[in-house]
DNA sequence: AATAACGTGAGAATTGATTATCATTTCTCT
DNA sequence: AGAGAAATGATAATCAATTCTCACGTTATT
């Protein structure tokens, strides 16, 4: 491993956690890492691994399912949201707001415990590049 | 490979389609493939991925994504729903209905094109089983 | 019946995501 | 500074999902 500087040295996970708080969405570990890399800050694939479970244990985070394939993870303090998935870049991005009508769906006999609402289609910026 | 009797031969991928169009939601490769192991119907995996792709290259067939972490597989015939993804079988029901105000989450710049709603929760059978 | 094209099942191979391992390096505390 | 605990990065191992391969059965056509 070549010479790393002190500077971006220190505890790679907090950087990993500050990054994932950053995010105008929540982030799969690669997605995560890719940013960190292209942001010049040099931490391991697995290390970025190690803070996303560490900080899904410790209840600051909270895995994201359903949004395409992969598990995607965000900050736990947020409040109730939703996400646009761009279909061109594939990140997801934090909606505000919610909608009306979910309890209507539900059949007799279930307990809907929460719900998730994913809007499709093309970010701003996907949109202006095609 | 044992002998297999005439009756269930044929066409198995006409058996898969069948049973995933008999389904009360989406299913994915495997879950489709179990049902059909456990109701008699001697197919391959293999085979069960065969139909599936090639229903989705005709257009008969269409991929669910973003109901847990697999893709699933549903008639493309089907009118609009959304699903409900009982978090204890992991099963996921078609539902009926919509809702309201998606088009006020849209960000400016962004483009819509679908969306998706997911409940979660107990279905009736594992809520009674507890 | 003969032939060729297609369908099938079993299991191997591939793929991508995640986890485990291990030699170092960094921290913490004294 | 020194000792032991924890963190880190590279990469190997694991795991599940999906695709590929191939020997053989089936169907269609003649």
């Amino acid at each position: 491993m070549q010479r790393a500087n002190q500077q971006q040295r220190a505890n790679q996970q907090l950087t990993v956690l500050r990054a994932l708080g950053e995010a105008d969405g929540p982030l799969s570990a690669r997605e995560l890492w890719s940013r960190l890399i292209g942001s010049g800050k040099s931490v391991g694939l697995a290390t970025v691994y190690r803070a996303l479970q560490r900080g899904v244990e410790e209840g600051t985070l909270e895995s994201v399912e359903g949004l395409g394939r992969g598990v995607r993870y965000e900050p736990k303090d947020r409040e109730h949201h939703h996400h646009f998935l761009c279909s061109t870049c594939d990140h997801a991005f934090d909606l505000f707001g919610c909608v009306e009508g979910l309890d209507s769906l539900v059949p007799d006999g279930f307990q809907m415990t929460g719900h998730e609402v994913v809007l499709l289609g093309t970010c701003d910026a996907c949109g202006n590049a095609a």
